[in-house]
DNA sequence: ACTAATTTGTTTGCCGCCCTTACGAATAGG
DNA sequence: CCTATTCGTAAGGGCGGCAAACAAATTAGT
């Protein structure tokens, strides 16, 4: 450390051509994911790349049965009509698994981001051992998988949605209090040899709003079960912090002397807005469905329940609108189990965002996620799928590609 | 939109020949300047390059002045000795300027980062016409050039720390409230053709701190000034939100239900830690030196504002718990003018981060500035020469590169 | 119907860039 | 003094995108 310079923060390797490789297969990828069906024309006019080179990796993406040719693609204008080249629906596809408190989940996404396999099966995980739990959620994966080899679609690679923190290692569940698992590896898993991810499922959730959601691609996903997580979708990315901790919403201090927190602080907003407080506040039982009751008494006009939901939307208001000035995103969107509570939620949320984001807030930027509870296993299955059009090159010939 | 998908969050560009160059080019630049002195093998050897290719690398910088070649580098074990390379000291040089509510100032910083020349101005710029303001800022640059230019220093690229907000156009500022700027173009003010970008002071005092500062590249830098702001610095990047206005840490709700704030809402944080606020409560009046009068009274033991310090440092300790508990940050940063109280606002943060942060808060994450007010300008300097490093190849022979 | 214009996709030749291999240079150890 | 080791450079090769030219397919004009 002679110089004073900090470490360089980005591009800690060099570039060789194969990246130039990689990086334009993935382009081309990503702009007819985005673009719909194109041309090789208009690929090249979209990314600007010529014709030519555009030619080359089409062949390649071709032959690797990531992209098709769906035929003539008349443009309206004199010339010779392109072809059209689509994302393949019969290839290589994502898989997404789930593992909940009270189910497992498994889901087959082709490329195209459309979901040709679903598979939900109730079961009661919590503190059931953890190989047990991979065991019956391998098998749920290969009744999955054979359902959607059978429509042509071949799953490379996997995502697996786990209510917990991930763990260092890749594969690795660091701990997920609702399971009672710690330090679990989900590798092995996929016993076909798919690359295995595991990642928190409120940030899938939060993927899968981006992807199949609504436009914009900064926004503040909050998903509300057991504890409030905010998953940061930044410039289209997931935020995750220095150490991967990032999104702790219900932590929040909302009012500096409120009642102790199980965390040791004093007025979380978990202890205003999260499941057990607004269920207390609504003299409802906790339990397995407690949300649906709690919606259904608030569509009877049940007053305490009605009553309780305001005081929890002002609370999840305010303490966003704390992270709306701090984050600067484009909206909000509430997911998770407390989608189902936005009729009630929304107008508090709404108000005190409005006085207390600095920047104004439109009303639009306020939104209900319509994934609802389908938004992790949704989001694994799409998270994967991703990987595969985000680093095509991993499926191609790959000559002497690492 | 006949695909599902969201469009592509990055690299929305064709990569060529020239941009791999260009990268690593910029890879032997930043490999310099972050691991000292080294010889052409050990680039290699860290940045996966071949010797052949840095070498090619190191001659097309080096004939651009932007490396030196010191001299012998002995390893100590058996082997014909490196020669060491480093970042020039007499080539290429960084501009920083900054235009403050009392003052101009001009440094220059050589691409090691050292200060090679500073140079600091009274001048009330309150409400006075920014033609006016920035032709005094452009003497004031002149000056500090030409001295730099004596020891053979060349000013490649600048960079204007204001007080206020960046305007979408590069060059430009959108408000600067407390120098009464609306909508102001500082392009011009380099007449010599430098590139010039603005960008906002607490900003660039963040980034200061990232280089001239402790290790750590994932931080939230509090600066409170009129305003108490936060830059959060992620990944060693300025976090900046999908607007440009991340980091209003200032209007964090503290207490749904306390004073009303200038910005419409109740509770804000700056009630409670805002410069007004706490000179209010320690009986002191505002004024230029305000913050400096307080601490000698602090320093004296003068009850009142030991207590006003104490209720400021423990209110922004509890709005940084939130930020924390949000961002997850390695680190929390005090600088600005409230550095100079760290002495006293550091015990209440750190005791409120301690209790409230849902990660360990080890008490060394939390320090104070060393660089004080000198920050902005330094970091103004600092980004300038930072371009450089991060893309040499603007300054190279560029055949025929864009 | 026939021609001109236009656009598409491919082919060919070229250049740039990194990699591999080989070689001279410079140092430490015996 | 000799050998092993490491450094920097030079030569040859492959790969990948670019520019230009060309054949194919369609529209527009007469």
């Amino acid at each position: 450390m002679t110089h004073g310079w900090a470490p360089p923060a980005r591009s800690g390797r060099a570039a060789s051509q194969q990246d130039m490789r990689r990086q334009n297969l993935a382009l081309v990828m990503t702009t007819v994911a985005a673009h719909g069906p194109l041309s090789r024309a208009a690929i090249a006019g979209r990314t600007g790349l010529t014709r030519a080179a555009v030619s080359s990796l089409v062949e390649e993406l071709n032959t690797a049965g990531l992209l098709t040719e769906l035929g003539s693609l008349p443009s309206g204008r004199a010339g010779r009509p392109g072809r059209a080249l689509a994302l393949s629906e019969r290839g290589p596809a994502g898989l997404g698994l789930e593992v909940g408190v009270g189910h497992l989940g498994a889901c087959v996404v082709d490329l195209r981001g459309e979901v040709r396999g679903w598979l939900r099966v109730a079961a009661d995980n919590r503190n059931r051992p953890a190989d047990e739990v991979l065991a019956e959620l391998a098998t749920v994966s290969r009744r999955a998988v054979t359902e959607a080899e059978g429509t042509g679609l071949r799953p490379v690679a996997a995502v697996l949605a786990v209510p917990g923190l991930v763990g260092e290692a890749p594969g690795t569940v660091a701990t997920a209090p609702n399971l009672g698992w710690r330090d679990v590896a989900a590798s092995g898993l996929c016993a076909q040899g798919l690359p295995l991810e595991v990642e928190n499922e409120a940030n899938l959730g939060a993927l899968a709003e981006l992807w199949h959601g609504t436009g914009t691609s900064d926004f503040i996903h909050v998903s509300a079960a057991e504890g409030i997580g905010a998953a940061l979708v930044v410039g289209g990315r997931l935020f995750r912090g220095a150490r991967g901790f990032a999104g702790e919403l219900g932590h929040v201090p909302l009012c500096p002397d409120g009642p102790v927190c199980a965390c040791g602080a004093r007025g979380c907003l978990e202890q205003y807005a999260g499941e057990e407080a607004v269920l207390r506040q609504a003299g409802l039982a906790a339990g397995e469905d407690a949300v649906r009751r709690l919606a259904s008494r608030a569509r009877e006009g049940d007053r305490c329940a009605l009553a309780a939901l305001e005081r929890a939307g002002e609370a999840l208001g305010t303490a966003l609108a704390g992270a709306v000035n701090l984050v600067d995103p484009e909206a909000v969107v509430l997911g998770g189990a407390y989608a189902e509570l936005g009729d009630w939620l929304l107008p508090g949320m709404r108000r005190e965002l409005t006085a207390r984001a600095l920047r104004r807030w439109p009303p639009k930027a306020l939104l209900v996620s319509g994934l609802g509870r389908r938004g992790p296993l949704l989001g694994a299955g799409m998270a994967a799928i991703r990987r595969i059009i985000e680093d095509p090159a991993e499926l191609t010939v790959s000559r002497s590609r690492r």
